[in-house]
Order: C-alpha cells, then sequence, then structure tokens
DNA sequence: TTGTAGGCGTTATCAG
DNA sequence: CTGATAACGCCTACAA
C-alpha cells in the first residue's frame, strides 16, 4: 500500500533501521489510513518476549490487593506492558497451574504476591531462563532468593507497639496472622521486640494466632479479653482483625479505648469509617505494586545487578481506637453485659 | 522423544484426530516428563484466537469493581481463559488505546464497564468481525446495542424509596450520579417513579447531581440539609455518596436516622463498618462479572442470538441509617451545631 | 491412523 | 538504505 516491502515496514515501526524520510512517511501515512495495529501475538512468537505482565494475587476481593495491582498496572501501562491478572486463592496448586500457563505467553515479566506455603523457587528460576524477571510482593516464599519488595512489616509494628508502651500500656495481647507468612511473622516480631525491649514479658497467651480475617480477628480477641488480668490494649496484625476485635469488645460489653485499646495494621479505608475510627500502621499498597514493576522493567532494560530486596516505609496512623489506658481497665473493671452500639 | 511426529502429538493433545492408544500414551508420557506446555502464543496466532479475555474497568481502586473483576476471571479461569486487565481511569481516550491493542492479541472477548461518555460501537463492530464477543457491565455506552448484564438500577431504587415512602417520609432528596451514566439515569428514575406513583412532588432543589464518591456525596447532602423544610430521607446514588452524606448530617447537627434517614446504593462493605449502619440496595458486583464472562463463552461457544441484556435482581439491605421520620424532623427542628460522633 | 507441509504476522539476517 | 527470506511454535488440511 505505500509501495515499500514488508520488512522495511517493520523498520519505520520499530527504529530498526535507518529509513529514508520519504519512505517513512509513506508508511506512517498507510499505517494510520488503515488504522494498523501489529499483533502482539506474532511480535511475541518471534521476539520471544511479550509486553505483557503476569500477576499472580491471592484474591482481588482483599481490600488490600487491588491497589497492588493500580500500582503495577500503573507503572507497566505507562511503558507499554499490560498486566494479565490471576487470583491463586491461596491455594498453592492453583498458583502452580497459572505460573506454568502465563509462562506459555512469554511474558516480559511476573509479579506474584505469594500464595500460602508457596515456593516458587524452581518456577522463578525457569522463568529466568526465558528472559522475564520475577517479583514478588508483600511476603516472600520460603527460601526466596530473588527480587522482592515488602514493606517493613518489623518496623511498623515495633513503632505502632512503641506507641502503645510510651501511652502506658503494661500489658499487650497480639493477634497475628499465620505464622507461615513471612509478613506476619514479621509483624510479630517487631511487636515482641518493642515489648522486649521495654521489659514487658508477654505471656503466651496473649499471642493468638488465626486467620488475616474478621472472623479470627474476632474469635481471638474474645478469647483475649476473657484473659485475667485483660489485656489493655491489642494490637491486630492487620485490620480486617481489628474490625472483628472491635467487634468483640463491643459485644463483651467493653468499650474502645477506653477499657481496650486496639491497633490494627495496612490503615485501609474502612480505618476512618469504624467507630471509633482505627488506628493502624500504613503502607501504601499502590507503591508496592508501583515498585514492583519499576523492577521489572529495570531488570528487563539489562539491570542484572544481585536480587535486591526493596523495603518500603510504614507510617503510623493513629485515630479513635488508642488511647492510654484508663485506671480502670488498668487495675480492673469488670466486663458488663452491655448493648452494643454499631460498629 | 515419543517417537511420534509433530502432527500427532497436536492430535493428541487437541484430540483433534483418533489416535491409536499406545501412541497416545507415549505422548502423554513424554508431555509430562518435559512438563511440555504449547505456546498460547504460537497456537493464538495459527487460531486466530486465544483464550484471553479482555476486560476493562474504569478503576480497580473503586471497591465495587474488584468484585465484578473476580466474577469474571472465576468463570472465565474455570474454563481455561485468562483475564487481561485494564484500568481506564474514566478516560475514553484511554479506553480508545486499550481496546485496539487487546485486539491484537485475538483475545477471546472483551469485558467493558464503559467510561464516562464512552461509545464502543465502532470498536465493538471491529471485534466482532474477528469473532471476538464484547459485553458491556454495570453500565452502558451511548447507543450500545450489544450484550449487557447490569443490575436492574430502576427497580432497585424504585423500591428503596418505597421503602422510605411507606415509613412516613414525605420530603425526600436524592444524589445522582452523572446522568449522562446510565446507571445514575436509571437510579434516579426509579427514585422518581415511586414519588409520582405516591404523587409526592419533587421540588428540582430536592435533586443534585455529582460525581460518584464521597466528596460528591458530602457536598451535595449539605446542600439539601440547609433546604427549608429540610428533606427527611435522602437517596444517594451509591455507598460512597451516601458516606458523604452521612459525614454531612454529623456536621451539620443533626442525626441519623432520627433528623435524617439516609439510604445507599452497592451495598458495599463498609455499609456494616459505619456509625449507623448504612441501608443500601444491594447488587452483586460478583455475579455481574461472572454472568458476563458466561455470556461471553456462550457467544463462542457458536450461540448466535440477537443481543442479550442480562439484568440482575438488586435487594433492599435494611440497617440502621433508615427509620421513620420523627415528628421533630417532620414538622422543623432546628439544626444546631453539636459535636460531631466520628462516623 | 499417521506423517508432511504450508502458513498465521512478525522480526532479524543478509545480500543487493 | 531496501527488499527478500527464514524462522518463531503451532494447527490443519491433505496425502500416504
Amino acid at each position: 500500500m505505500a509501495g515499500v516491502s514488508l520488512g522495511t515496514v517493520s523498520n519505520v515501526l520499530n527504529n530498526s533501521a535507518k529509513v529514508s524520510e520519504s519512505k517513512r512517511a509513506r508508511v506512517l501515512e498507510a499505517v494510520q489510513a488503515v488504522g494498523y495495529q501489529p499483533s502482539q501475538l506474532a511480535r511475541g512468537l518471534r521476539r520471544e518476549t511479550t509486553n505483557m505482565i503476569g500477576m499472580i494475587i491471592p484474591d482481588i476481593l482483599n481490600p488490600f490487593f487491588p491497589a497492588v495491582v493500580r500500582g503495577a498496572e500503573d507503572v507497566a501501562f505507562s511503558n507499554g506492558y499490560r498486566l494479565i491478572l490471576c487470583n491463586s486463592d491461596n491455594d498453592h496448586s492453583k498458583e502452580i497451574i497459572q505460573l506454568n500457563e502465563l509462562r506459555t505467553y512469554l511474558p516480559a515479566g511476573l509479579i506474584v504476591i505469594p500464595s500460602n506455603f508457596s515456593d516458587l523457587t524452581a518456577q522463578a528460576e525457569s522463568y529466568r531462563r526465558s528472559g522475564a524477571g520475577v517479583v514478588c510482593v508483600d511476603r516472600l516464599p520460603r527460601n526466596w532468593s530473588g527480587d522482592s519488595v515488602t514493606a517493613n512489616h518489623e518496623a511498623g509494628s515495633y513503632n505502632a507497639t512503641r506507641h502503645l508502651l510510651e501511652l502506658g500500656h503494661t500489658r499487650l495481647g497480639i493477634i497475628t496472622g499465620p505464622l507461615h507468612l513471612t509478613n506476619a511473622k514479621d509483624r510479630l516480631a517487631g511487636f515482641k521486640r518493642a515489648l522486649k525491649q521495654a521489659k514487658i514479658p508477654m505471656p503466651p497467651e496473649y499471642m493468638q494466632e488465626t486467620t488475616f480475617d474478621k472472623q479470627g480477628g474476632h474469635a481471638k480477641a474474645t478469647i483475649l479479653l476473657r484473659l485475667i488480668p485483660r489485656p489493655t490494649a491489642i494490637f491486630a496484625s492487620n485490620d480486617m482483625m481489628a474490625l472483628g476485635a472491635l467487634l468483640a469488645v463491643r459485644e463483651s460489653g467493653l468499650r474502645c479505648p477506653e477499657d481496650v485499646s486496639i491497633m490494627g495494621f495496612d490503615d485501609m479505608d474502612l480505618c476512618e469509617t469504624t467507630n471509633p475510627s482505627l488506628s493502624s500502621v500504613s503502607q501504601s499498597g499502590y507503591q508496592l505494586g508501583s515498585a514492583a514493576a519499576r523492577l521489572l522493567l529495570d531488570r528487563r532494560q539489562g539491570d542484572t545487578s544481585p536480587a535486591k530486596n526493596i523495603v518500603l516505609k510504614t507510617a503510623l496512623r493513629l485515630r479513635d481506637s488508642v488511647a492510654p489506658p484508663t485506671d480502670e481497665a488498668q487495675y480492673g473493671r469488670p466486663a458488663k453485659k452491655r448493648h452494643g452500639r454499631p460498629l
């Protein structure tokens, strides 16, 4: 149509070789006229790599993950990459299936928020062999030695715990997530470090491990609240758990923050709309995602430096669910049943 | 490796021709051994279609959309399809770019939640020509004549409004979304129908149009609350707006539901955690997404019936933000400034 | 029932 | 600087 050969068109479109101005113009004109778009499929087949970035997350319904996805998508899109999104449902076998199939698209890279118990070492190796980077986000699989982007879970919960201690709390309970997940483990570690530093003991029953959801938080908070002496502050390893804890406090006829302070982690939107509003450790899912995508693109540009572990800062977001312990709470006040206010 | 030719392997993998049991077994064994996975790229190139489904949504950070995505992904994945996700940011030009590029992947179909002012007629036509279906979800672009899946916005808000009327409210305000969006338009229509049927007049200032977010809801609710006589109930066209309205009520020194009832739309998670908890019209994003994916797969199986418009039911979810009007509210009670309780 | 060969739309190589 | 040509991995006629 432009009176030139196939190869010349390709050269124009990819700037892969010098093309005379006149022909280049003719080609571009024709491209405009027909609305030609190169087939990404054929291009990928030939180049042995595409402009897709695979992204595997546990569950997009968990309100924390969409932010990560969006951060990754923004960076990817503005650099000409597209995202293929899969939910692993925290199911490692589903994750493996997705990993294997995604690879046959020859993606430019892979961003993974690992499922429970995932071990991606072998898979990542095979991706790397085909020239695609793999970045883990938020939590790390067992023995992970590749690139990663995480928040500073340890420091975040250390600071949050410090704050509770400085307010005068001396009996602190923690509701921790599944300890095989690195993020749960790290958050617990920060909590323990702060306690140890303040020389505050932590009886084992003050630590309750459960799943990262409202039900878990509710069940374990109920247990904590029945302990004698009762903790005056509860650190929940994420906001969903904190929400469950808030409910449990209400149901136990106690008040937050007067009887029990509650601290969450993640700083999701719901923190602002609960009653009382939830104090929380803020981490930016968006930045997690965008940093991961950027890391991937750097690798693709030829960055072959050793594995990078990007660790993002957290910030303490104080709201109404945290206060100094009242004397009453400190020295014991019976938990009488009251009508719960709605959350 | 299995001692057979290329074509036989292909026949085994696709069941495309009879293959003797012995060879079939040998092939499968070899496939297992090497962990062979066919290249989706090459397969797509040859078949002129892939197992990808493109999905374009306005913004995954809007808490309503992830549910739609998840619904679509579940159906797609369990049928062997994958989702390519793009955020249009409600920007029609970005949407067009994505539409054009996505097509070059020869996707099996496209699921779109249209951006503002989008007109997809031409694009959809070109997808259809290449054998890929297009389904619009939640809202419809101008002049859309193709497949769609939406909630019954009109009936949902009609019922919600009926409920308010039955409680005895006679002065109802509405905060509506941008009226060029079909979902906003339909919700308004349901509201108006209920009012008309009850022979309740609606002065124009009782209707406020704004964006589908908290800020919009807050601003417009503030205006509604200053009207004399003040409405005793406010219907917000989505939950984010309802949340903003709740805030505005608080700031005006009024109480919800005693002075003003508030009704939302969408029934998002946050409805349960606000204070008071928000009554809302529930629509299932998950079902919206899964129905859309199913529709697409049907089309692919050869369903060539005329355009389908699947309309899903809504349900009224009553919580604490709605109550009969008090005499005080009904006959006028000064709005004195009070200390706001946190939401 | 099995094998062979052509071509899907690109890009890279290489000769002109 | 440009054009012809071979491959990328797969599927599908068609031939054996």
